[in-house]
DNA sequence: TAATTTGTGGGAAAAAGTGGGGATTGTGGG
DNA sequence: CCCACAATCCCCACTTTTTCCCACAAATTA
């Protein structure tokens, strides 16, 4: 599972070097085979050990072929998905128009979400971040009972 | 159980000793084995003993997973979640980011908060603890009537 | 005060990350 | 059909960061 926060950066030929942390869980899952496409409700890039992707596919396969939301929703994830393999220095080269997307420039932020990465753009993710501390329903959320001091 | 409150420092290297007192317990506890995230309402950091971080990232992944409030939950705190191994000295090393969000910087102040501790900029701390005694609510809470019949 | 534990600093090897040259492939234009 | 251009791939070399270790300072205990 991955977990916790990296900065990276992307040269000047779209190369990331995937953090030595996270290189390591993806060896152990997939021999370094990798899956990235867009996320629909940011503007972030998912990456996926390839057996994880696929599973995901399986599910957006299986939706409903007549909704016109779900041929949109496989239309993107499964239409901007790259095969990627690390290079002999363990860099991933990410397809321009998956950048593009993501609004990836020099500095980047993975952040690990349990089954996948996320890949932003550091400052994006920085405003996000502000918004999201400053929520209140967020905050609210964070002190329910579960996670308050007496139970946690 | 962790209680009471201890300075540390963070050297050059964003490294941190953790007092005794608490290494004794995280060793009982978890052979060592920590993780770090960061508190979304106050900015500090949180540290627990690998097996209670685990009840914790279970709630938070059983949560409603459409509603957007815990999706951002879950991306704050399993994002920002990182597995520490102390070093042969007993000392942890902070991951920059997480020194970053909650201010560290030479001085801090570790609060044993149960199953947790906190991790605080000691200057930081100071300021907050001004706020919350000069609340004139806090003195209230103490005063409450649900609270009457804890006499501490 | 001596002895032990706890905390601090920093050197040096190893690992991780970065930059870029040049061969290779693929595309579009003349 | 061939050339020019651009993107990609496969290397190698260099820089930075991290890790591991040792030595000392400070504090605690005997």
């Amino acid at each position: 599972m991955f977990r916790g926060i990296n900065s990276a950066t992307l040269d000047t030929k779209g190369r990331m070097a995937l953090p030595a942390r996270f290189r390591e869980l993806v060896a152990g899952a997939s021999d370094g085979s990798l899956v990235v496409t867009i996320d629909t409700k940011d503007r972030c890039l998912l990456l996926y050990p390839l057996p994880l992707w696929n599973e995901v596919q399986e599910k957006l396969e299986n939706l409903p072929n007549m909704n016109p939301r779900s041929r949109t929703l496989q239309r993107l994830l499964i239409g901007h998905a790259t095969d990627l393999e690390p290079d002999g220095n363990g860099r991933l080269l990410l397809p321009q128009k998956l950048r593009e997307y993501a609004q990836l420039d020099k500095k980047l932020v993975l952040v690990g979400q349990g089954r996948k990465i996320e890949i932003w753009s550091e400052p994006l993710w920085e405003m996000r971040m502000e918004e999201w501390l400053s929520d209140q329903s967020v905050a609210e959320l964070a002190d329910a009972e579960e996670f308050t001091g007496l139970s946690v």
